[in-house]
DNA sequence: GCCATGACGTTCC
DNA sequence: GGGAACGCCATGG
């Protein structure tokens, strides 16, 4: 296994409860700035007997990234909650207030808002015939 | 080795 | 606020 998968997991272990990291923030923990595709696909990797607590792992908009993939969406949310993680009425969270570390979040751009939007984006061009 | 794909992000329109 | 395009890195065909 490749040294950026350890050092994700590494990053991911070091989240803390009742917090909350960024795929790109996980990223650049990793020494791998702009790699928040890798840690996706680093996380997607992940057994399920995984001690790494990859549910604490949301994207730009602190919106759980799962829904389409399986049902993980809904245990996600669960863990977070359990954790103590509020969801605003969107659905999102309040990274300015549960992001790791702290910090990293409070000069995040507006854009953040419209990732959601722009995963969308995305999976519609590829299902486009 | 090139092309397509994806648990993503930032910028531009 | 929503939509589209480009960039990013690793994997699989």
């Amino acid at each position: 296994m490749n040294p950026f998968y350890r050092r994700i997991y590494r990053v991911v272990r070091h989240i803390p409860k009742h917090r909350v990291a960024t795929y790109g923030v996980v990223a650049r923990l990793a020494g791998r700035p702009g790699a928040a595709r890798t840690v996706g696909w680093a996380l997607s990797a992940l057994p399920d007997d995984t001690d790494v607590p990859w549910w604490r792992v949301v994207n730009a908009a602190g919106r759980i990234s799962l829904s389409s993939h399986n049902h993980s969406d809904v245990v996600q949310r669960a863990l977070l909650l359990r954790e103590g993680v509020r969801f605003a009425p969107g659905g999102a969270i309040a990274l300015s207030e549960f992001g790791w570390p702290s910090g990293a979040y409070e000069a995040a751009p507006a854009a953040q808002t419209r990732a959601a939007s722009l995963r969308r984006s995305r999976r519609l061009k590829g299902l486009r015939t």
